[in-house]
DNA sequence: CATACGTATGAACAACCGTTCATTCATTCA
DNA sequence: TGAATGAATGAACGGTTGTTCATACGTATG
């Protein structure tokens, strides 16, 4: 793309200074943007979705929620870290047994906000 | 898995009956849950969100937000084809050129749920 | 009608993702 | 300490995704 940033792209110029003024201003720094799409990217599955909507109810195990998804053991495990790096998710052991738990309130919100789009 | 669904899997079994129930209730169907999940797949990209965030400032044609965001056209037209599809993203034609713009005002909600989730 | 320009589209390719399988780890209890 | 159990992990796979490149489409204009 050999044009200048300012002066845009198309012969009949329609986006002005002013517009390219609020998009630089009113877009979030590259690491926000960054992070955000990594955070969505997280909720893009339908596995890990439904393995929230189970947290939401209560604190359970891995096996727990295998059994209620009718999922194998391996496969909610490796989800169960995914969402843990993301810190949409924590866990504690007693004993053998590894609780997980919802780690932050925004999840619920965030995805009750998707839910709102998606069946309007 | 060759468990009974209701008493779930653990020998220690921590999830009553009570909870069960109460995940069934809450978890939306199938096919919202695939419709929740495709959607946060189509924000689970960068370069979408970006362009997301440049419709916020105003509609504009596809090769005005290829320069804003040092891309090439294809790449950007590609992408807005996705965006057009999941129904983010409307467009009109105006001669020669194709004037793009936001569908739905439940976006900007969304990704500013997110951005408070990810800057905290 | 021919040219130019803005845009769309299909093929191709590399990178990434989600599940499965086999195995290992951590903890409890006999 | 050794067996049993709940969970984590690494390799491997098939499928998906985002970009690039080349090309085709649609509209205006000479």
């Amino acid at each position: 793309m050999p044009h200048e940033i300012e002066q845009l792209a198309c012969d009949f110029m329609y986006v002005h200074d002013e517009i390219v003024q609020k998009v630089r201003q009113e877009m979030p720094d590259e690491d926000v943007l960054f992070d955000l799409s990594e955070l969505f990217k997280v909720f893009g599955d339908s596995t890990r979705i439904r393995i929230l909507y189970c947290l939401f109810a209560s604190e359970m195990c891995v096996c727990d929620i295998a059994t209620l998804l009718n999922m194998t053991q391996s496969a909610i495990s490796h989800q169960l870290s995914v969402l843990k790096k993301s810190k949409l998710v924590k866990s504690r052991r007693d004993g053998k047994t590894i609780f997980y738990s919802l780690a932050d309130s925004h999840v619920r919100a965030i995805l009750d906000q998707g839910v709102e789009h998606v069946t309007e």
